[in-house]
DNA sequence: TCTACAAACTAACATTTGTTAGTTTGCGTT
DNA sequence: AACGCAAACTAACAAATGTTAGTTTGTAGA
């Protein structure tokens, strides 16, 4: 996927190989037989293991820090605001599943600055986030429930999204962002 | 936690670490270092690295298999049966946050029959998770959306609670067991 | 045809890994 | 005092790891 330049070849398969196995259990050699190469070419490509990992997280973490930053500037209505992120979420994911596990998984291995900088990104997603639901609550849009339940909710299934689309694929794109937004919207219970 | 026997500190120990390091990552050393004493004397508790995941993953695999059959084979409402089921999840993160995480991150490093005895388990475990779904969808209980986005939306919820209980611990068990129920059963919009 | 260079290779390195063998230590029971 | 035993230790092992140095190969431009 993506550009076809070894350099992005590699980071692809490296993410595939971290999404099945883990970051720290994936070796040099591992990635470099998948690629039908020695481990030592890796370096005519990359400067480090290490780095295939930043290059992959720090990547993705800014994808979602941007459209947190475009959404959330944005005027419009908090629950239309929460369904332009649930369209993110499933955007990203259905991109590139690869990249979300390892964002999900493996970003506990980044180290001092690169880590400091995804926790950075981190917080601030989930800041914009909680603005936008404390807004809506205020509205009277959204329930008056526990705020920080609400959104590790949403956020725990948008983020595991990349786990089941793995195993079932039954849904197109837009069907998958109906479905979704029901669910984590209107909720489960009947006319409720 | 648990126990005060050495073999039973080993697995809470190596619980912990492989929660914040991912199994791969975390070495003999390192659990023998933390348990201050040298590598080679886990092995009169232990008899591999291997066998402490299995240890940790399986057991906590099976009170899941089995809590899952003693609720659905009671004749309670759907409803009240995801309640149920809300409950065992949070019970189980509460009592042991650490080994919820290495059943989340972990189990793709069990082998063979482990790993067959574990997938068998979850696969049980969801089956009887959409069972209730579906029952209490031709009953009218739970509105008609797509089963399967229904059940992951939930199970994403209820398996990376440990997530965010580690960060955030500002309501109390039962409160939370409460604040639960609502978001994931009732939904989010005012007024639905 | 010659040159330059990207991109592969081989060989080796220092560490770290899980694990084993054999030994020592301390304590409860005879 | 002697014994048995659980639980710690030291030392060592082969294998695997990330990475480097130096070399070869193929191809595009002069």
């Amino acid at each position: 996927m993506e550009k076809s330049d070894r350099k992005s070849e590699i980071l692809s398969v490296a993410a595939r190989l971290f999404r099945e196995r883990g970051y720290s259990a994936v070796s040099m050699r591992d990635i470099a037989q998948e690629m039908e190469m020695k481990a030592a070419s890796l370096y005519n490509h990359i400067t480090s293991k290490q780095q295939i990992l930043v290059s992959i997280v720090i990547r993705i973490a800014e994808e979602f820090t941007v459209g947190m930053e475009r959404i959330s500037s944005s005027g419009d209505s908090a629950i239309h605001q929460l369904e332009q992120l649930i369209d993110l979420h499933i955007e990203l994911t259905l991109h590139d599943p690869s990249v979300i596990a390892c964002l999900n998984n493996d970003w506990m291995h980044l180290t001092d600055s690169d880590l400091k900088y995804f926790l950075k990104m981190r917080d601030k997603y989930e800041e914009g986030f909680k603005a936008i639901l404390k807004r809506g609550m205020s509205n009277g849009e959204i329930a008056n429930v526990n705020l920080e339940v609400i959104m590790f909710s949403l956020l725990s299934t948008l983020r595991t999204f990349y786990l089941w689309y793995g195993r079932k694929k039954l849904l197109s794109g837009d069907e998958l962002k109906i479905q979704m937004k029901r669910v984590l919207l209107n909720g489960i219970i009947t006319s409720a």
